[in-house]
RNA sequence: GGGCGCGUAGCUCAGUCUGGACAGAGCGUCGGACUUCUAAUCCGAUGGUCGUGGGUUCUAAUCCCAUCGCGCCCGCCA
């Protein structure tokens, strides 16, 4: 409903600045400071006070003057403040947001007919994910949401790095070493933490291996890596053993989050199907192509880019970034657009790639990255292959000890007697620490650096996921203790919807958690079109004040409450349930009932 | 050295793209509120040269230039 009544402002707006014969390029149309009661103001007067030759607040008047609101649907009045036009909510506005809201899909953008693929984690298959990447797979699982919230059809990718020299190291250590030759255990019980010794063991034997060891092993991996770019099946196979293993353990840790992909890609694909080699024959052709030091390469210095691009080794192998375009161009063939979640560290080379793209002719309009700081310790980087770092689940499972003993703290204080059994404890332990990491990790603008030390990860407090969940469970409380299903549409229950009149929500803590809900779609929107999910992990907690000013000042349930009112503000309840509710799944944050 | 990013209250962060109404939260500190739909809540107080210096503008945390600090990148690795 915020779209539609910024639409009527911008046309009034327009209509009677073009009236008083003023330019109408800039609006100058805001959102108010908290205090002022509209929705959106204007600030053009300020522009056109030397033209006009009289001073702001008396322009505004005039044109405050020229928009008559009978003809406006959502807009109740235009007032001045100043130099300010103020445009402030009709009931209508009030009311249709009310209706609109107590659908359970409230939020949800009308369908685009526009396909996007959304990349993101892609970490190589070497070993448990740790904190340090741990940003990717939450932000790509929210921009994944977001984008499908808004409208889009949204594929999931994981692409799997199988053809790389580390996947070679780590195939041959695999072969070369025995559980014997390993000094530790698995950390873990899962396969990827078995198979990780391996690949720490193979990298510490190369950097002390003499000469002559050096040269056997180098051969063996080098052997791989060549039966890779030849295509041949033997070398795939026993790349693949190693891969699909320690994939399907990192699978289950992402699942915690949970993260679930449509797809995950092997990179191996393009070499097989012969898509990397035909590249490699394009690249040749450019202008671009040089042959210096027996490597193919691609000077990118005309395009600002300084390094140029190897695509082709000495020895004939293709790198990364090689198949890498090949992957792309399939991207482009099944998508509109191509999302990619990266870390910064990653940034030349996504400069690079597009620069290549477009030398080739590819439309890159599409090809879109968002992009995180990486996630250090305090005492430095995290590293798979030197066994530094946080694990993931440690970081899960310790967070769900955390919550599960708050949990266990409150149980006495409980005032509602709702019984929670073990199960219930162990399902909101779950919500609340996984979704308290997920949150924190969510909510910052990702370029910002993130020194990852337990106790701030694991904050509980106000500004963290558990304070607007439990809105959501305030919410489904109240709906509960009346009867209600807060799962399922208003609509589609007993209540009757026609009683919304939006006069009867006339406080102002109603009001303004109306306009708040109201804002939830244009959020949306906004976060969906800049790729940005912390936004809407900031209006969740807009939201969440709003709705406990709410609940302070406006008894639902009550026996004093009018049957009327009562009905108007179980309606409003709903809106809020879905509204949060569905701002956390965006968020990929659990929604929990109680807690 | 060059390129990119970040710098807002003691701490963690919104706000910066698209300049406007006294720069917002939380944590912390101090003081209050549970016979009430769940107090993982709420209310009040405290706290800011928006890194620094210049410029543009009626108006700058926001745009431009310079500068300092921190991070990332500058592999025939991924």
């Amino acid at each position: 409903m915020f779209l539609s009544l910024r639409t009527e402002v911008e046309a009034a707006l327009d209509g009677a600045l073009s009236t008083l014969e003023f330019p109408t390029d800039d609006l100058g149309i805001e959102e108010p400071p908290e205090d002022v009661e509209s929705v959106l103001a204007s600030s053009v007067a300020f522009r056109l006070a030397s033209e006009a030759g009289t001073p702001p607040p008396q322009v505004a008047g005039q044109i405050g003057d020229e928009i008559d609101t009978d003809d406006l649907r959502y807009v109740g009045a235009v007032e001045t403040q100043g130099p300010y036009l103020n445009f402030l909510p009709s009931d209508a506005y009030l009311a249709e947001t009310l209706a609109a809201a107590t659908d359970d899909a409230y939020g949800h953008l009308t369908d685009r007919e526009e396909s996007v693929v959304v990349e993101h984690t892609s970490a190589n298959p070497t070993g448990p994910v740790h904190v340090g990447r741990a940003r990717n797979p939450i932000i790509g699982d929210a921009v994944a949401n977001l984008l499908e919230f808004a409208g889009y059809d949204v594929d999931r990718h994981y692409y799997v790095n199988d053809a790389g020299r580390q996947m070679a190291v780590f195939t041959w250590a695999y072969e070369r070493f025995d559980e014997a030759d390993l000094e530790d255990e698995p950390e873990r019980d899962r396969i990827e933490y078995d198979l990780v010794r391996y690949y720490r063991k193979g990298n510490a034997y190369l950097e002390d291996a003499s000469e002559d060891e050096l040269e056997q092993a180098e051969a063996e991996i080098e052997s791989i890596m060549q039966g890779l770019e030849a295509g041949e099946e033997a070398a795939y196979d026993r790349v693949s053993e190693v891969v699909d293993q320690v994939l399907s353990g990192m699978k289950g840790c992402l699942a915690r989050l949970p993260a679930a992909f449509d797809e995950f890609v092997k990179e191996t694909r393009f070499m097989r199907n012969g898509d990397t080699d035909d590249l490699v024959s394009r690249l040749k052709e450019l202008d671009a192509a040089v042959y210096e030091e027996d490597a193919w390469q691609l000077e990118l210095d005309d395009h600002g880019i300084d390094k140029n691009l190897v695509f082709l080794r000495s020895d004939g192998t293709s790198l990364y970034a090689t198949r890498d375009l090949a992957h792309h161009e399939w991207k482009f063939d099944n998508y509109d657009r191509a999302v990619t979640v990266l870390g910064e560290d990653h940034k030349l080379q996504a400069r690079q790639l597009r620069t290549t793209l477009e030398l080739l002719d590819n439309d890159t309009s599409g090809l879109e990255q968002v992009l995180y700081s990486y996630v250090n310790l305090p005492e430095g980087k995290m590293s798979t292959r030197r066994g530094t770092g946080v694990d993931l689940d440690d970081l899960l499972d310790e967070s769900i000890d955390r919550a599960r003993e708050e949990v266990e703290d409150r149980l006495e204080d409980r005032i509602r007697d709702d019984e929670l059994d073990e199960d219930d404890v162990e399902r909101i332990a779950h919500q609340v620490g996984i979704g308290a990491v997920r949150y924190d990790i969510v909510s910052k603008q990702p370029t910002k650096a993130i020194t990852f030390e337990w106790d701030r990860a694991l904050d509980f407090e106000a500004q963290s996921a558990p304070y607007v969940q439990y809105v959501h469970a305030r919410t489904c409380g109240i709906l509960e203790e009346a009867g209600l299903d807060p799962e399922t549409d208003l609509a589609a229950q007993e209540i009757e919807l026609e009683g919304f009149e939006a006069d009867l929500l006339a406080t102002e803590a109603e009001r303004d958690l109306l306009e708040t809900i109201a804002r939830f779609p244009a959020v949306v929107e906004e976060a969906a079109d800049d790729l940005e999910p912390h936004r809407i992990a900031t209006y969740t907690r807009e939201f969440a004040e709003q709705f406990n000013g709410f609940y302070r000042e406006c008894p639902v349930l009550s026996d004093e409450i009018d049957p009327e009112l009562r009905e108007a503000r179980l309606a409003l309840v709903a809106a809020s349930k879905h509204t949060i509710a569905n701002a956390l799944s965006i968020l990929g944050v659990a929604a929990p009932r109680s807690m």
